[in-house]
DNA sequence: AACTGATAATTCATCGATCATCAGTTGATT
DNA sequence: AATCAACTGATGATCGATGAATTATCAGTT
């Protein structure tokens, strides 16, 4: 999720490197949906199109791989991870039980720096609902984006590297879904973030874990009622 | 910890490829001790040492750099991820989570082959610890392995294959600080193991919580309280 | 017409060579 | 004597070439 392409003329920042650079793009690509599930994965054609060699592809696809967006069969090559209704819901069932988890301990600990970052994080994702709301589609992308950041500092006082980089990883994969079946689906998920910013300030967390719980499963159970997955 | 060395004759297995020799016992010789924590791991050296290209070894690096056992300083080539407390007692809690949660879907789902399974593997872990008590320390290594079959047998029947990979996962870390840094500590470990199973045929999944997080916090505790984490 | 076997073409895995980057050292200048 | 700059040796990053495996094609046979 780090969107580090703003390199805007800071010129101490050392560029990041080629490998780096096409790692992120082909994230990207997989995460929006542009290299589809189950879609096979040439190295001589991802390597005209990324521009990088052969072995710093691989390198990238290595990485990949152990993140769940890439699958490699020995051997066979790489292609992109296949969606199915059992991964999503393994997903979401994993991040609710991480993230329920992180919401507690960040609860507890946040200070005034944290409750100005989701003070923040909300603000931002509101007004970008606001404009969804209005009509303007534009920037269904973004919202996507906000709205990992607003989880992402409800969580962030949680205390642990390694739970909040787990919950990082978990939720790529969910957004993944997110990205290629689901839309914006309205007033309800504005407010449950509402509601989850209102028990952050009052560090009700059993409301809070309720609230995802809802916030989770309502999101996936309407995109299978609608058949967006296959 | 798939110790895949067993090809015993088999001669449909298509034979691990180069790379995934190297990956296997590159990973080994990191949850083992072998390379130590923090040790840099200079490219030329371990191309000598394992015997594969440059290329390869950037594969099987890039590999291991999302599961958290070797990190990789951009420019500056890669290094075991250090050790520290605070790692360990991250790990420890996100295994406890992890577990936990799998534990009580499993004792839910599991049916008679699951039965079959954790019996066995508690057998086979009996027996290693009757060996480990009778003062024979030669088998350490292989009760670490039996230890973590004993758990993955416990939670194999939860039913979700991205919960499992992620218990596996975090175990192989946790691992790490296990054979670095721990020992065999005596019959209480004997006893929670036997109690689990018990708790496991009775599918009793809150007493088996409660043992787990003792189990657990006994192991760290004691290994903090010894002085043996720096 | 369908099946099997060999052969051709595509794709992958592995490698060493080459170019870029970093750290330690030396030397010149103030 | 101290500081900064350029040099140099070492290490890492990237690349395309090469041999191996897999898949597709096509005869030849039943």
């Amino acid at each position: 999720m780090t969107d580090a392409a703003f390199d805007l003329g800071s010129d101490d920042i050392p560029a990041l490197s080629t490998g780096e650079q096409a790692y992120e793009r082909i994230r990207h690509d997989i995460v929006f949906g542009v290299l589809q599930p189950g879609q096979r994965l040439p190295l001589d054609r991802l390597k005209s199109v990324y521009g990088v060699g052969i072995s710093t592809l691989r390198e990238i696809l290595n990485r990949l791989a152990p993140q769940g967006l890439v699958v490699a069969e020995g051997q066979r090559g790489f292609q992109v991870s296949p969606c199915s209704v059992t991964d999503l819901k393994e997903l979401a069932d994993l991040r609710l039980l991480i993230e329920s988890n992180a919401l507690a301990q960040s609860f507890q600990a946040g200070d005034v720096e944290w409750e100005g970052r989701i003070v923040a994080a909300h603000h931002k994702l509101a007004r970008m609902e606001q404009r969804l709301l209005a009509g303007d589609e534009s920037g269904t992308q973004a919202w996507k984006r906000y709205d990992f950041e607003f989880h992402q500092a409800l969580v962030s006082a949680c205390g642990s590297k390694a739970l909040l980089d787990l919950h990082a990883g978990i939720y790529d994969r969910y957004l993944r879904y997110q990205m290629v079946f689901f839309v914006f689906w309205g007033p309800t998920s504005t407010e449950d973030h509402k509601a989850l910013l209102d028990c952050a300030l009052r560090r009700d967390a059993a409301e809070a874990q309720r609230l995802l719980h809802g916030h989770i499963h309502g999101c996936i159970d309407m995109a299978l009622e609608r058949g967006l997955v296959d």
